[in-house]
DNA sequence: TATTATACATACACGAATGTATGTTGTCAA
DNA sequence: TTGACAACATACATTCGTGTATGTATAATA
């Protein structure tokens, strides 16, 4: 019965995988950890070994969307590209692309996308948004650098380019997790983004939001 | 203890009031019976009385929601405008306005903007989206007439227009509920609305979608 | 005015889910 | 090789919510 550590591992993997599907299916509050358990083809002292309870999974889901994500942007940080713009236009493409490659980690959006982080759920609102702002300062460090090497409009406040960055996907998202014939990722992201950059590219922050 | 039947009407409405406000503050699955009981100084007899059970109260709410903006949809149609497009400008604006002035209807819209129909509520999803569709197609009921007053042209698709509407109309909604501070209904769905129909009535069915 | 049905409050039975306590087996380290 | 602990499975207690059955006072009705 007892299993060897990478074993262990796997199971617990299969139980983030399982949980994932249950909440996709039947949404987070509808799911028991008996439901998950059984998905997973184990038992709930499984669950209840690898994680405290359900929304520690939730949790743990989160981050093990979140994380990659946040890796691929301060890798792409290291590099200082003569045109930050550019690098960063790439960099959304890649990410955009592998969502669209990942049909796990589109569930995964999609339900933290929808969910009302109520009850059990409460505890990480704040926490989940802290992650947000965190990877929306990484993408800000694009717009700084251009706005360093004098690419963009000095007097154009960084936070609202991101802003309009994080709005736009978003809404690419939004559109594409609840519409998905509307939108297809692997095909549509190039010029989506291209026609992003396009109004970012040519900002002189003439354009006033509301 | 027997109330006469105004009073009744009374504590039911009192109960959709009480389960709106649990609800939003809770969340639909978080909520217990006796919570909205409660909530509404009555016991879950009472809700028992009046509702078949938790889901049930949903759907009247949803129901409450609903049934006055088609009313007031029919009403407006009622009249024959001889520019339907302006006319429905006119509509749009009202009706923003008027869920700018309740806050109770900002409340209820949340709730069914951000649920996730898993669960007692998979009965009502498709029931909520085909009322949804209904009420395009009264909007659409605008464009077509447009169309026959050769106001628009012949070759555009009301219901894209209707759509076109709708996307608007549920992006600013999101916004909006979202992040109130962002957006003002009542200080600026007019402009919202002009902006949107400027698009609306210069289309000659040349701008193409993804 | 007597009766009946209404509009609830109260009480009860039941299942479902959770958390924990305990049992079991295999692995790994010494 | 042999304890000790990891990685679970099993069993148990407890809570919580639901649905229903029953009680009850009073408004409506005849």
């Amino acid at each position: 019965m007892r299993k060897t550590k990478q074993q262990a591992q796997l199971t617990k993997e299969a139980i983030l995988a399982a949980a994932l599907q249950c909440f996709s299916e039947q949404g987070f509050f509808n799911t028991s950890l008996d439901d998950i358990a059984k998905s997973a083809n184990v038992t709930r002292g499984a669950v209840y070994w690898h994680f405290s309870n359900k929304a520690d999974i939730f949790d743990a889901l989160h981050e093990q969307l979140h994380e990659p994500f946040i890796k691929i942007i301060l890798q792409d940080l290291e590099v200082e590209s003569q045109h930050p713009i550019k690098q960063l236009k790439q960099l959304c493409i890649k990410l955009l692309h592998e969502l669209g490659d990942n049909p796990s980690k589109i569930s995964t959006m999609k339900l933290f996308f929808q969910c009302d982080y109520s009850g059990d759920l409460a505890q990480f609102k704040q926490l989940h948004q802290n992650k947000k702002l965190q990877s929306l300062e990484l993408f800000e460090q694009y717009f700084k650098r251009a706005q360093n090497n004098r690419l963009i409009n000095p007097d154009t406040n960084p936070r609202i380019l991101t802003l309009t960055l994080h709005c736009f996907l978003k809404g690419v998202l939004f559109e594409y997790l609840n519409h998905s014939d509307l939108i297809d990722l692997t095909a549509h992201s190039e010029s989506l983004i291209e026609q992003l950059f396009q109004g970012l590219e040519d900002c002189h922050g003439t354009k006033q939001s509301i």
